[in-house]
DNA sequence: CAAGTTATTGCAACATTATTGCATTTAAAA
DNA sequence: TTTTAAATGCAATAATGTTGCAATAACTTG
């Protein structure tokens, strides 16, 4: 459930990003942050009808451009989006996080708290970051294979 | 160039997966081969006009499945496709191996023989494959940015 | 707090990519 | 060679990405 202090957040998010604070944008936003798992933006665009389609692709750019949300791509190659970690922003938009695609119930979690191992490139490749994407099974449907 | 064991070498794969030799996909497999770096779909496109674009996306797709080729995301979410390396089948596609996006020149890397260090999951998650994408410059254009 | 300014929205239109059905063609098998 | 099964190419449609522009809503300033 949204709290008054969440509104509160999702207000300064946008102050703080010179954005204006309207309708459609902290819809999104609680959207976003009442779910668990990043959201692709077909399902956004279905939970929240109203919102014109081109707006919602404008919103995402936006949010994505500030540094407030994160693109994921799924196993189909399809965008996902989920908030970021309260330390990005604009100028320092680190999503080094490993990304889970479950390939039973196509969720995408975003695990921010796992630190990477540091990974080694062949000479010449100067990488600026890391992303990781594991696939296989959720707790919920590992658990429901499990029982079966 | 395109060698004539190269050429058995395809109809050979494509015998393996049960495919039939057509000639659109030797000429799919034989770019592919030619190119260091995953191609995406529109540039595939283009290199073989002649090809119908339903054909090349059915190739594409079949491939795939077999685990011939594997299909890579860039920064853009558009899908790059590559030749796996020679370990892959239908039922045992592995393609834990690292991509390097380059952010200057685009190109996707496909770093097949690096292996990877041990990643671990928060408890209930169960992975069955992994793939890394770092993003960067590649060997090519840091070279060029450090010649400026 | 009213008026002006600017960002944002929603609509229409268009571009690109993904996908399906079907008739025709081609490769492999008999 | 004939048969048959798969693959191709074309037409059509769906889904998604993108732009321009007029109407609207949010912020700013007097």
């Amino acid at each position: 459930m949204i709290q008054t202090r969440d509104i509160q957040h999702f207000e300064h998010l946008l102050d703080k990003h010179h954005l204006k604070k309207t309708a459609p944008r902290l819809r999104v936003l609680s959207m976003m942050s009442s779910r668990s798992t990043a959201t692709s933006q077909p399902d956004l665009e279905s939970l929240m009808q109203d919102i014109d389609r081109v707006t919602l692709y404008r919103i995402l750019n936006a949010f994505e451009e500030k540094g407030i949300i994160h693109k994921v791509f799924d196993l189909n190659g399809t965008a996902n989006y989920a908030l970021c970690s309260s330390k990005c922003d604009e100028h320092d938009h680190h999503d080094e996080h490993l990304h889970f695609n479950c390939i039973q119930c196509k969720n995408v979690y975003c695990l921010n708290d796992m630190n990477l191992p540091a990974i080694s490139l062949p000479a010449g490749f100067e990488p600026q970051g890391f992303t990781v994407y594991a696939n296989g099974l959720c707790p919920k449907c590992s658990k429901k294979a499990v029982d079966k």
